[in-house]
DNA sequence: CCTACCGATCGGTAGG
DNA sequence: CCTACCGATCGGTAGG
C-alpha cells in the first residue's frame, strides 16, 4: 500500500482487485485460488504479485474501501438537519443502492472479511461495531421523539442491516426486479414497521 | 449413510458430526481442516474416517438435517386453520427459536451449503426455493385478505428470512438479550411492518 | 483408534 | 510477465 505506483500500475491493480472481488464473491475467500484468479486476469499466477503483495491484500483492500464509503456516508447522515427517521430512511436507501451497484464488493466485505488477519481483523471489526452504534443512536433518537415505536434500537438496527444484505438472493435471482421498485418496497416493510 | 451402525457408533458420529457444525460455523467450511476437527473431539485425524466417509458427508448432513426440520415445519404451519398473517408470525417465531436453540446447524446450513458438490448442492438449492416459493405464497394470500400491505411478496419474505438470520450477530455479541425478548422485538418490528 | 504416508493443491519466491 | 519450483497443508488411505 505504501509502493510506489506508475499509473499503469494503478489500473492493471485495479482490475486484480475488481476481478478477486468477483471470484471472492461467487467461491468465498478461501476457497478462491490465485490460480483461478489469474485465469480471470488472463496472466500466470505468479505474474500477480508484481502487483500486488499478496491474497490476503486484495481481500483487505475490498473491505476497507466498502468500509471506508460506509462511514463517511454515515457521518454525512448525521450531521444532515433532517429528524431521525428520515436519517433512516437514507440510511437504507444508500445500502440498497451500495448493494446493488456495487454488489461483489459489497457482498464481500459483508461475508468474508473474517478471513482478514489480525491487525486488520480487528480494526474492521471495530469499525463494524462503531457503524452499528452510531445507527443505534439514531434509532434511539427517534424513538424519544416518539416518531419510531418504542422497540429495542439495537434490534431494529440489525433487522435492516441484514434484510437489506438479503438482497444477494434478490440479486443471484433470474427475475430482476427494477431497482427503484426494489428500493420502495423494503423501504415500505422496514420503515412503516417502525413509525408510530 | 448406507453403513451399518453399532449404537456406539451413531453416538460417536454425532457427536463428530456437532463438534464439525460448531468448527465450520466459526472458521468456515473450507478454512476448517479435518485436523482442527479432529483435536477438536480429541482423536487423530485419520480416527474420524472410521466414523464418517468425508468432511462433504459432515456438510452435506448439517444441512439437510436443518433443511428437513424447515420442511416438516412449513408443512405443519400451512394446514393449520389460521388466517395468513397468523401463519407468518408462527414461521417468524419458528426460524427465530431454531436460530437460538440450534445455533450452529441453522448458521452453517445457512451460510456454507454452497460448498455442497452438485447432486447435493442441487437439491438443496431446490429445497430452499421451494421453502421461499411456499413462504411467498403465504404471504400473497394475506396480501389478498386484505390483513398485508400491498407489497412485493417475494421482497417480504427476503427481507424477513435475512433479518432472522441476522441473530448472528446477536448471538455473537456479549450482552445476550433475553430470548423472548427478541422474539417479541422482531416480531414487532417485521409483521407491524406488514399488517394495515 | 493410531502411525505412517500419499498425491494434490495451495500461496508465494527466484531469477530472468 | 513467464518458467520453474519451494515448503506447507490439505483430504484421505493402508495396514495394523
Amino acid at each position: 500500500m505504501a509502493r510506489i505506483k506508475t499509473n499503469k500500475d494503478v489500473t492493471r491493480r485495479e482490475v486484480i482487485t475488481k476481478a478477486a472481488a468477483a471470484l471472492f464473491r461467487e467461491k468465498g475467500y478461501k476457497a478462491a485460488s490465485m490460480r483461478d484468479l489469474a485465469v480471470k486476469v488472463g496472466v500466470e499466477a505468479a505474474s500477480l504479485y508484481n502487483h500486488i503483495r499478496s491474497k490476503t491484500e486484495l481481500l483487505h483492500d475490498i473491505c476497507f474501501n466498502v468500509a471506508n464509503h460506509y462511514m463517511e456516508h454515515m457521518y454525512a447522515v448525521e450531521n444532515e438537519p433532517v429528524s431521525a427517521i428520515a436519517k433512516i430512511e437514507r440510511l437504507i436507501r444508500f445500502h440498497i443502492r451500495q448493494m446493488v451497484e456495487n454488489y461483489e464488493e459489497v457482498y464481500v466485505s459483508d461475508r468474508e472479511w473474517r478471513h482478514l488477519s489480525d491487525p486488520y481483523l480487528s480494526n474492521y471489526h471495530n469499525q463494524r461495531r462503531n457503524y452499528r452504534k452510531r445507527f443505534t443512536a439514531i434509532v434511539e433518537q427517534g424513538i424519544q421523539n416518539n416518531d419510531i415505536k418504542s422497540i429495542d434500537a439495537a434490534t431494529a438496527v440489525l433487522v435492516i442491516l441484514h434484510a437489506i444484505s438479503g438482497i444477494e438472493s434478490w440479486h443471484r435471482s433470474k427475475q430482476k426486479i427494477d431497482a427503484a421498485e426494489l428500493e420502495k418496497n423494503m423501504v415500505t416493510i422496514l420503515v412503516d414497521g417502525l413509525r408510530n
